[in-house]
DNA sequence: AATAGTACCAACCGCCAAATG
DNA sequence: ACATTTGGCGGTTGGTACTAT
């Protein structure tokens, strides 16, 4: 037989959480750290399933979390993303660690695929190009456009990752830059949770040291860490000031990506916020954020790569010269 | 002020891969 | 090797807040 169940069906409380409720959750895992979901309904006396346990930390309670109106930079970061992986949030998430999946999720659902629509429509009677004219070509004609943008965005890509220009780390703003040093300081986290931050400062202060059971680094245990790591180091908002100056030019990506109308109130975050940048900013992010591996980054590029079909392998690949160049 | 329509988002649902007994 | 559960993910929904009439 395999485990046995993690709770029981019956007598399972749904909807929403209460504040008595949070609190239980939160000193549980201030005292076992968050991990063995399976355990905390049991130990808390919670009446709740282990899963809404794990749904309620991650995308609720967990040290970290931003909350509030989405940057410029964070919507563009999310819409550069969207246009790349497709709708893997997860993925995509692990880019904002602030932000959670369902929060990403939830901001496209509502805002930014309107607002795409809005544009596509708009576009429709001028279908010069960009990503929202592009899905209207034939398949063929489509791929063959993206295979030359793929070439154009490897040179960038190249630039990107040399080392002598570090300038993919630039791009953000101080002000709204994602990696925030200490989650406390954003007035955006829900007021309804203040009693629970400031049960979570203790936690911050001293972090229980979380048994990672599993080698591999999950987009959660990833951002739990960068979270709480952060707040012991004030590198983490003054390594990613923006130094406009050494800007990767994004034009591979504004002809794969075309958001320009998103643009122009903002030309010089515009500037700031390629894909490359926002996808290597986890990879040139100090201690935590560095731990993300380059080639779960290959493997979104590959997957998609070879979603679109196998002429793509080879450029993908060129992405492994390009990693060697670190 | 009351009502209807819309927007937002927390939480649920169902599926899948990995883990476990 | 197999059966079963867990943990994680993306899609969807229901309740609430907000806005327009």
């Amino acid at each position: 037989m395999g485990r046995p169940p993690c709770c029981d069906k019956e007598g399972v409380k749904k909807g929403p959480w209460t504040p008595e409720e949070d609190i239980l959750l939160v000193t549980y895992i201030q005292e076992h750290g968050p991990a063995n979901w399976r355990a905390v309904p049991t130990n808390t006396g919670l009446l709740r399933c282990s899963k809404s346990c794990r749904l309620r930390w991650t995308n609720y309670l967990r040290p970290g979390i931003r909350r509030g109106n989405f940057t410029d930079q964070e919507e563009k970061t999310i819409i550069h993303l969207q246009a790349l992986l497709g709708n893997r949030w997860a993925a995509i998430a692990s880019y904002l660690p602030q932000r959670t999946d369902n929060d990403i999720k939830n901001y496209w659902n509502t805002h930014l695929n309107k607002k795409l629509k809005k544009l596509q429509t708009g576009l429709e009677g001028h279908p010069r190009d960009g990503f929202a004219a592009s899905q209207k070509m034939p398949r063929g004609q489509w791929e063959k456009r993206l295979q030359t943008d793929i070439h154009t965005a490897k040179q960038a890509l190249r630039e990107a990752l040399s080392p002598e220009k570090p300038s993919y780390m630039s791009g953000s703003k101080s002000s709204d830059v994602c990696y925030s040093a200490n989650p406390a300081q954003s007035s955006t986290y829900a007021s309804s949770t203040e009693n629970i931050s400031r049960l979570l400062q203790g936690w911050k202060r001293n972090p229980p040291k979380p048994s990672q059971t599993n080698s591999v680094m999950t987009q959660n245990s990833f951002n739990n860490m960068s979270s709480t790591d952060s707040v012991s180091s004030d590198q983490g908002t003054s390594s990613w000031k923006s130094n406009d100056k050494d800007l990767i030019l994004p034009e591979a990506f504004d002809s794969l990506f075309c958001f320009e109308s998103f643009d122009s109130s903002h030309s010089d975050t515009s500037q700031s916020m390629s894909p490359e940048a926002t996808l290597f900013q986890a990879e040139s992010k100090p201690d935590s954020c560095a731990q993300l591996p380059f080639s779960l980054l290959e493997k979104w590029l590959f997957d998609e790569g070879a979603s679109q079909g196998k002429d793509f392998l080879n450029d993908i690949t060129l992405l492994d010269d390009s990693a060697n160049l670190f």
